[in-house]
DNA sequence: CTGAAAGCGCTTACAG
DNA sequence: CTGAAAGCGCTTACAG
C-alpha cells in the first residue's frame, strides 16, 4: 500500500542497504548516490515505517511517561520538563494516564513491555507489591517521579525534598513571629512526610503541634476545597487562639479561606496562611497565597536526566535526588502582631 | 535477550503458528493444547513484541491525540472522554503535547505516519497550507476536535456550537433585564465566532454593541488575567453605564473582576459578569461565577467516535458535530435593577 | 563506496 | 486441529 524502502531502491536504481545506509546518515556514501536517494524519497513522499525499525534495532526510542490524572495541572508541568530534555536526546515520549487507577498502570507497564520501550519514568500513587513485581520483570529502566520507593526495590527516584521544605516554610512562619501554628494535613504519602517534619519542628522549638488531617480525598481542587474547609473549621474550633496556618497544598489553603471568609475572619489581619505547590490562581488578589514552589519543570528535567544516565550507562545505580524548593512570600502572610 | 513466540512453541512442542493462534485467540485450537501453550507463557513470562505484531498486520491499534498545551487543564477534560471510549475499543491512545507549536505538530504528525497510527484527533491552533498538505499526504483517517478545518479539507470536525451558545448566554442576560451588555473578546478563532454572535444578538435586539478585544495572549490564566483586566478597563472607560459583562473566558472574567475590584465595584451589585468554560475555580465563593459548560468529556468521547466510524468503515464521510453548550447560574449575575 | 543475504518476531493464508 | 513457509519493512554485519 504504501511506498516502501524497496520502492525507493527500485526508483533510483541502488540496493535497500544503501538506501538504509543514507536514512541512516552514514557518511560512507557517494555524494550522487545521497543525492539521488534524496530526491526519490520526496518524489515519492517515502516515509520509513517505524515499526519495521523499532524491530529490527535493539532500541526503539520511546520513553513511556506516566501522569497520575491527566486532569490535574500539577503533573503537567513535570511532564513537559522531562519530555524537553528527551526530546532534545533523540527520545519519543509516549504518555500514559494513568487516572489515578493502579490497574491503569499495571496495564500501561504491560503495553510499555510490548513496544520495547526503552525506559519509563512512573508516579505511581503506590508501591503494592504487585506493581513492584511488574517492574521487576519488565526488563527496562524506570525511574520515579515525585514517589519514592521502597529501597529494596533498587527504583532510584527525583522527589522534592518535603521534609526540608516544611522545616523551612515553619522557619519562615516562626520568624515572622509566630507561635501558635497549626498544619493542615495532606492525606497522601508526600502529606506525612510534611507533617513529620512539621511535628519535629514543633518540639524542637518547643510550641504546641496542631496537626489536622482529614480523611477526604485532596487532589482535585473542589475536593481540596470541602477538606481544607473542614480542616480550618476543627481548628478553629480546637485552637481558636491560633494565629498562623500551614496548608499541606494551595488547595487546601483555599479551602481553608473559604471557611475563614464565612466566619468573617480575615487573612492576614486576623491569620496567616500559607501553601504549597504556587499553582496559577494562588497570585489571585483574593487569595494572594505565599505558598511554595515545587520547581516542577526542573524535576522533570532531572528525572529524565537520570533515566538517559542509566539508558545510556553512564550511570547504571544513579542515586537519588531531592531537590529544593523555594518560598514565595505574598500577602497571606504577615508579621505577628501581639493581641493584634 | 527477551523470551520470543519461538522459546514458547519450542517449550511446550508445538508449531510457532500455534502459539500465534492461542495468542490470538482462535477457537480451533484444541483446549489440551491452548492450556499447555498458556502454561509456557505464564511460566516463561511471555510478552508478545508488539513491534513486530504492528509490522505484520494492517493496524497497530493506536490512534494519536495531540494536546494543544498540556499544562491546560482544559484540554485534559476532552483528552480523557476520548481516551476512555478508544480504549473501550481496544486502542491504544498516543498523547502528543504539542505546547502551542506549529512544527511540534507537523513533526508529530511525521511521526504518526512512522509508526503507521491507524488514526488522528488533532486540535492545531491554526490551519496553515503546510498543516493541510501533511494531512493530505498522511493518508489516515483525521478528525479535528475543538478546531474546524477548511471545508475543502475534508477533514471533519467535532465542535461546540460556539455562536448558539453566545447567543443563549446573551439571551440569558437580556432576560435578567440588561440591555447594556459589554463583550469581552477571546483572541483566537472560537473568540470570533463569540463576538459574530454577540453582534449579531445586538443588532437583532437594537442594543448597543460593545466588544473589546485585547491583542494579548489569553490561554494561561496569568495572561488571561492581564487581558481581561485590560479589556475591563477599556469598557468601564468607554461605557461607564454597562450593568452586564459577557467575558469570553472564565479566565477572562476573573481578569475582568480583579479590575473591578481595584475600583471597588462589585459583582453582582454593580455589574453581573458571566464566562465560559466552568474552571474549576469558577465556583469558588469569590467568584461565583455564572459561566458557560462546554461538556468536554463528551466532546472528546464523541470526537473518537467519529474517528472509530471512518476507521472501521462504518461512516466513511461523517458530518460535522456542532455540540450544545449548557449555562451554569451562579451568584455573579442578576436582574437588573433600575438605578442600582 | 555498494550489494546480497540473513534476521528481527510476529501473522496469515495454504495444506493436510 | 496443526505445521511449514512466506512475508511484513526495515538494519546490519559481511564481502568485495
Amino acid at each position: 500500500m504504501s511506498v516502501t524502502i524497496r520502492d525507493v531502491a527500485k526508483f533510483c536504481g541502488v540496493s535497500v542497504s544503501t538506501v538504509s545506509r543514507v536514512l541512516n546518515g552514514y557518511t560512507d556514501i557517494s555524494e550522487e548516490t545521497a543525492n539521488k536517494v534524496f530526491a526519490a524519497i520526496k518524489k515519492l513522499d517515502y516515509v520509513p515505517n517505524n515499526t519495521a525499525r523499532m524491530l529490527t534495532r535493539k532500541d526503539t526510542k520511546i520513553i513511556g511517561l506516566t501522569i497520575p490524572d491527566i486532569k490535574d495541572p500539577f503533573f503537567s508541568e513535570n511532564a513537559s520538563g522531562a519530555e524537553k530534555l528527551l526530546l532534545e536526546n533523540g527520545y519519543q515520549i509516549f504518555y500514559g494516564n494513568m487516572e489515578r487507577s493502579a490497574d491503569k498502570l499495571l496495564n500501561y507497564l504491560q503495553q510499555a513491555r510490548q513496544m520495547r520501550f526503552d525506559g519509563l519514568i512512573i508516579t505511581p500513587d503506590e508501591w503494592t507489591e504487585e506493581l513492584l513485581d511488574t517492574i521487576r520483570r519488565i526488563s527496562m529502566p524506570v525511574v520515579a517521579l515525585r514517589r519514592r520507593p521502597p529501597q529494596s526495590s533498587g527504583v532510584p527516584f527525583v522527589d522534592n525534598d518535603h521534609y526540608k521544605g516544611a522545616m523551612e516554610m515553619m522557619t519562615y512562619l516562626t520568624d515572622l513571629g509566630h507561635t501558635r501554628i497549626a498544619h493542615i494535613v495532606l492525606p497522601t504519602g508526600i502529606g506525612a512526610i510534611r507533617r513529620e517534619a512539621y511535628r519535629d519542628f514543633c518540639q524542637i522549638r518547643s510550641i504546641e503541634a496542631r496537626d489536622v488531617k482529614i480523611d477526604l480525598p485532596a487532589n482535585k481542587l473542589d475536593q481540596a476545597r470541602e477538606n481544607g474547609y473542614q480542616a480550618m473549621k476543627r481548628i478553629h474550633e480546637t485552637w481558636p487562639d491560633t494565629t498562623a496556618v500551614f496548608a499541606g497544598t494551595d488547595q487546601l489553603a483555599i479551602g481553608a479561606m473559604v471557611y475563614l471568609r464565612e466566619k468573617g475572619l480575615s487573612v492576614p489581619a486576623d491569620i496567616s496562611i500559607a501553601g504549597v505547590n504556587d499553582m496559577d490562581y494562588a497570585s489571585l488578589p483574593w487569595f494572594d497565597l505565599t505558598t511554595m514552589s515545587l520547581n516542577r519543570t526542573e524535576m522533570g528535567r532531572a528525572a529524565a536526566q537520570m533515566l538517559l544516565d542509566i539508558i545510556e550507562e553512564r550511570r547504571p545505580h544513579p542515586e537519588n535526588l531531592l531537590l529544593g524548593t523555594s518560598i514565595i512570600v505574598r500577602g497571606s502572610t504577615i508579621k505577628y502582631k501581639n493581641g493584634g
